[in-house]
DNA sequence: CTGTTAGCGCTTTCAT
DNA sequence: ATGAAAGCGCTAACAG
């Protein structure tokens, strides 16, 4: 068995809450010696923690748990970075425990696990989560906010980007480069793809444009989701801009419009939204409303370490990111 | 403060032994009637498990701890999956914690919060670690295994794919498509990358090819060392192929080609080692030694269940998946 | 500055 | 089938 602070007592001749207040750098409450004799006593023994019996006489964890959805998003490892770098000064140890966006069994276990571990605090990476396991988490004391996607509930703390200005900045963007037909592809019926629609509709009626159903094509964000809804747009698309939910969904298109036989952007202009780093390695590169994935880890974790009474909604700066996907749209049949 | 079982005992009026004994579902240790009060009282109290107590007292983690470089190699996630998928029937919790490659102290955090766990089991994903933390990882009984990348040093217990084959196998792949003139590009100096040119040379020689130094472009598999390597090789490179280290290392050697001026694959072909779904989304689409990831994953975990006296090294099937960036090449004003 | 004492919440013999 | 009691390894008053 593992030495414990009893056998380094016994091995510095002096009592466990001595090894205790050394072993934790209680400053001030040992003597130089001692603390000399205790820690090479512990070296010697190879004595580890145990962090089981420190939680359970301190009822306080010092981990972060971050929950993320399975279906992996790419930008979640920038969100990661961001939670990592505030808080390991913090004294904080962030494990990452995976669920499925879909599994609500998963979910459980993960949610169970992270309880049960009375974690300082939980985020929610770009997870929908069922809603019972949503009272399951508020049943509890301990603090969490839903990070990059937020809930339906009112009250649910969260912090993301301002989807409804991703949508409207972003088609302002294209409007600007003279597009007037302009698609929104592969984002979702939930409260972000909503928000991004809404505002995708206000710029385009501000610019005086009518928005046209079809031009909006429904999906879940994913490589699949973008190519089905270039599928559906067709080689002679209606559009000559198509605004695409995430960059993975914007590779999609741009495949998809290429296999029928269209050059973007020659014919067709692609903008992403997220603008991670696979914007900048396909080709052409992709023109991006990038979101700001670290301040949001960074904002998370800040929020958690607050106190609770701060506004349950925050959000992250939002700006696009010119690169070569987008062009202005070439005279049209119908322009001439 | 939290719900006990000692509360949960007084409300159902049985002692804290029977609460327990129901509660962790000791079959035959408890009457049916009493279970349905016990289960009731703690639905009623909000009871939850204190993990902290429960691991004091059995000695005995549920968890499964996995240690992921923190240079986010996009294949992570597949190990993590099979991990998952492994681990969740043998009713293990997953945690996953990051750490750096290159920063030893963030390594050293990461061992030490799960080593002070006692966690069932550490996984270490494509992590390099320092000479100090593996000997603090030896120092502990938790049984662990590296995946992806092995150490150096002896008997260090590692899954990966047999990386002198994944050298030797992707060149001949290329010869067989009538390829010499052959590089090996953006492959580290440590042990996998050694292997992996090992395999190259050795295909080479029995093709009668013999290698020319300036094939070579050691690299640390990143979208840069691809890039980088394809300036090495110049506009009017001396190889018709290059074999690249991972997908994003080929991805670098791609883009760089056509900034050269290079048609991939018509001038240049280009094949990748991992086989992600990135070799799917990019144009071409990329050619490749395809790794099995997924099961990298299923068998680290079962590795840990097992008892520790199987052979340390252990490898996982490759195999080549053929796309569209590696064609003959053409003939070769030398060739005429 | 250091030792003594009393638990944290749970599981697990050992009785009954 | 259930209760009493002991204790996992650690920390935190409280004395001194």
């Amino acid at each position: 068995m593992a030495a414990t602070i009893k056998d380094i007592a016994k091995a510095a001749g002096v009592s466990p809450a001595t090894v205790s207040r050394v072993l934790a750098n209680k400053e001030g409450f040992f003597g130089a010696q001692t603390a000399v004799r205790v820690r090479e006593a512990a070296r010697q023994l190879g004595y580890r923690k145990n962090t089981a019996a420190t939680e359970l006489v301190t009822q306080r964890s010092h981990d972060l748990a971050v929950i993320v959805n399975a279906t992996q998003t790419n930008f979640a490892n920038q969100i990661i970075e961001g939670i990592q770098a505030t808080a390991f000064p913090a004294d904080l140890n962030v494990i990452i425990l995976y669920a499925g966006d879909a599994d609500e069994e998963r979910q459980r276990r993960a949610l169970t696990t992270v309880i049960e571990r009375a974690v300082r605090g939980i985020l929610l990476l770009s997870v929908n989560l069922a809603p019972a396991n949503l009272a399951l988490l508020r049943s509890t004391e301990i603090p969490y906010t839903f990070l990059s996607i937020s809930m339906q509930a009112p009250q649910t703390p969260a912090i993301t980007s301002d989807d409804w200005q991703v949508g409207y900045q972003a088609t302002q963007y294209l409007l600007q480069r003279g597009h007037q037909r302009i698609g929104l592809a592969a984002v979702d019926h939930q409260i972000t793809g909503q928000l991004r629609l809404a505002g995708y509709r206000q710029a385009l009626m501000e610019a005086g444009v009518r928005p046209v159903a079809a031009w909006f094509q429904a999906g879940d964000y994913s490589y699949a989701a973008g190519q089905q809804a270039m599928q559906a747009y067709g080689a002679q698309p209606a559009v000559t801009a198509v605004l695409a939910g995430s960059d993975m969904a914007a590779i999609g298109v741009m495949n998809q419009a290429r296999t029928l036989g269209l050059l973007v952007p020659a014919d067709l202009s692609v903008m992403a939204i997220d603008g991670t780093e696979l914007c900048d390695i396909v080709q052409p590169t992709l023109t991006s409303l990038t979101q700001s994935f670290y301040d949001m880890g960074v904002a998370g974790v800040r929020r958690l370490l607050a106190d609770q009474s701060t506004p349950p909604r925050e959000t992250t700066a939002i700006h696009v990111v010119e690169r070569e996907s987008v062009i202005a749209p070439r005279a049209h049949r119908s322009d001439i």
